[in-house]
DNA sequence: TAGTATGTAAACAGGA
DNA sequence: GTCCTGTTTACATACT
């Protein structure tokens, strides 16, 4: 549309030249025919600012009328209903703010409308250019009028010299340079004009424009004669070209508004860089602090040879340019300020909807159950996704996993655990609490491989692990030196390592005792400072019945798995996805896990072998028996364990950093968690 | 549906 | 008497 007005005012302009010429010619009609062709020419020009004037006061006209319609249109459609009024205000008010309101909105104004609503991107953007457009503008308005002033001294002096001139040739010269002079500066005004209207075109502010351009304009054709125009727009010109040479580039370049994807400068420094350097006059300091950002030759504003300031592209050779550029056109005025603030609102947006983003994700973890202060210090369980996944996928009578309960109150572990999984599963995870499920033996993984991945999101988070006190008193017992422990030294360890245990001791501590006693695989030991605790692998094997349950298919997927085929992998992410569960495999989770799990599947199946044939002989070859006393023996590999492709998928887990040798044992030998 | 495993609660006893 | 440790019982739930 603006491309369209630029375009009709330069046709217009040229084609009105010749008529232009005879209807305003008079203003020099003192000048020699040598003159003429140079007076023609000026009239010409001043006859096509005019036409341009005319067209742009055209254009703003149509739409200031326009505008009082829409504004008329808001104040009736506000009357009749507040509710559509408002949501409309809610709608366009960042737009039609900027766009009806032919003023630079203040800070204060901005603020409102950023607070009162959260502008989209694109919104914001419109805006910004909008207040961009409009500061420029106001700044070509306060050139117009100092050349105003200046062009009225020109024509004084230019009066006296040719009064004063000693020869008729002289004066003709002189008079004839001058002309040139001007109609050189008057066509650099046009094209500038014309530049700086496509620019603002370009940017979207055609709707604005016309408030603020025409005031100028109007103002150059309502009080000024054509020699005067010309001549202000020469000194315009004079004046202007730097900034319409930058913003040239910008049309070069494609029209930005502000750059609001431009990284936020340190606009505090910079102002104060300004503040200490610019003003209206600084040089020596303002060449210092050249200087010394050119010493670096970085500066947050300029990058590529670009100007980042917001809005403004202005290419650079050089460094040095671009400083001289900084200092000139974004130097501590009103509009610098007002970008400055604008700049800020933005930042001040983003850093809004940061806060936001983190309330989300805080509550997202909350609801998940993990407690973290900080997401970073809560690490999700390694196993979460694995666990689900292959438990599920290679359990298909598994239960479904239940949803999280969100367990607000992890103290109360009564809540059952749903799901047969001893894997820490993203049920689990909420269920944090009170389970009292029990994951069945089948499911029921090494602990070992889950402990020491998951162990600090266990000791930092109140979830209650997906293992029975069975199976953490036998870990903690074997994790110690010599594979014993008071049962005080189990509390500890309950409560080093799971922050779901350091609240109601009283239930829990209860059900370790409980569980001592009843189950043969902890012995008593009386020992020279007390009673100390052991584990009976034998007899904690033979707590349940295996079979490696698991169908052959099972069996087969776990051989294949071996060698990371594309079974397990399409397994995996299925499960996952049928488990709804969120990639929160990263890759540090994600590919350990993968190889433990092979891993895990080799052990597994080893111990499955071990057993099925030794029946709990301590033979397996290659492996290091346990150090402890107690004869533990790893191939002993519980049935049940091997079976549930839960345990499976828990070796899988096995952090490689873990101590393979006690895990290995560890994990064929208890993965009963409950 | 029965049996089993597990979790929870409670009672009780012995010892420090 | 209190607390800790250890045992036992009872009940509920989940799973096979």
């Amino acid at each position: 549309m603006m491309q369209e007005s630029g375009t009709e005012a330069t046709s217009n302009g040229l084609a009105n030249q010749n008529g232009g010429a005879s209807v305003e010619g008079g203003a020099n009609s003192a000048t020699p025919s040598v003159e003429v062709t140079a007076a023609d020419l000026l009239h010409l020009q001043q006859h096509q600012a005019l036409q341009v004037a005319r067209q742009i006061l055209l254009q703003q006209h149509q739409q200031q009328q326009q505008q009082q319609q829409q504004q008329q249109l808001h104040q009736i459609s506000g009357r009749k209903s507040p509710k559509a009024n408002d949501k409309q205000q809610s709608l366009q008010v960042p737009v039609s703010v900027a766009m009806m309101t032919p003023q630079v909105i203040t800070p204060q104004q901005m603020q409102q409308i950023l607070q009162q609503q959260v502008l989209s991107p694109q919104q914001l953007q419109v805006l910004l250019q909008q207040q961009q457009a409009l500061m420029l503008q106001q700044q070509l308005q306060e050139f117009y009028k100092k050349q105003q002033e200046q062009l009225h001294l020109q024509l004084l002096q230019q009066q006296q010299q040719q009064q004063h001139a000693g020869s008729k040739q002289n004066k003709e010269q002189q008079v004839s340079a001058q002309q040139l002079a001007f109609q050189q500066q008057l066509l650099q005004v046009q094209q500038v004009q014309q530049q700086h209207l496509l620019n603002l075109q370009r940017q979207g502010l055609l709707t604005i424009q016309p408030g603020q351009t025409g005031l100028p304009l109007h103002s150059l054709t309502q009080g000024m004669i054509p020699a005067e125009l010309q001549q202000l727009w020469k000194e315009v010109t004079n004046a202007h070209v730097k900034e319409e040479h930058n913003n040239s580039h910008n049309n070069n370049n494609g029209h930005r508004g502000l750059d609001l994807s431009s990284p936020a400068p340190p606009k505090n420094t910079h102002l104060n860089h300004h503040a200490s350097s610019n003003g209206q006059y600084m040089s020596h300091k303002r060449e210092a602090s050249t200087h010394e950002d050119h010493s670096h030759h970085s500066h947050p504003l300029y990058g590529h040879g670009v100007c980042k300031w917001p809005g403004c592209e202005a290419v650079f050779d050089d460094f040095y340019s671009f400083l001289k550029h900084l200092n000139n056109e974004h130097a501590l005025d009103d509009r610098s300020t007002a970008q400055c603030r604008v700049q800020m609102q933005v930042v001040q947006q983003l850093e809004l909807q940061l806060a936001k983003d983190k309330e989300r994700l805080q509550a997202m973890m909350t609801h998940l159950h993990v407690k973290s202060t900080e997401p970073k210090n809560t690490p999700q369980p390694l196993n979460l996704v694995s666990n689900v996944t292959l438990s599920k996928s290679a359990h298909s009578a598994s239960p479904p996993l239940s949803l999280p309960q969100t367990p607000t109150t992890p103290t109360a572990p009564l809540t059952p655990l749903s799901q047969t999984h001893s894997v820490i599963t993203a049920n689990s995870l909420h269920s944090v609490g009170p389970m009292r499920r029990r994951y069945s033996d089948k499911y029921n993984m090494p602990i070992s491989p889950d402990l020491s991945q998951n162990k600090e999101f266990y000791m930092n988070a109140e979830v209650r692990p997906p293992f029975t006190y069975a199976s953490l008193i036998r870990q903690a017992i074997l994790e110690s030196p010599e594979k014993q422990l008071t049962l005080n030294e189990v509390y500890n360890w309950f409560t080093r390592m799971f922050a779901y245990f350091r609240r109601n001791a009283a239930t829990w501590k209860n059900a370790v005792r409980h569980n001592l006693s009843l189950h043969k695989c902890f012995v008593r030991v009386e020992n020279v400072k007390g009673a100390v605790w052991t584990v009976d692998e034998l007899e904690f094997q033979k707590r349940r019945p295996q079979k490696i349950s698991g169908s052959p298919n099972l069996v087969k997927n776990i051989q294949t798995s071996l060698g990371y085929g594309p079974t397990l992998s399409a397994a995996f992410q299925a499960s996952m996805a049928e488990n709804n569960i969120p990639l929160y495999t990263t890759a540090s989770i994600g590919s350990p896990t993968l190889h433990s799990l092979a891993h895990a599947f080799r052990e597994e199946m080893n111990g499955a072998m071990d057993h099925g044939n030794s029946n709990g002989s301590d033979s397996s070859p290659g492996r290091s028996p346990l150090p402890a006393m107690h004869h533990i023996k790893e191939e002993p590999l519980d049935p049940e364990d091997h079976e549930g492709p839960l345990s499976l998928v828990t070796t899988a887990n096995h952090s490689p950093d873990f101590d393979h040798h006690r895990d290995y044992d560890d994990d064929q030998g208890h993965d009963d968690m409950l």
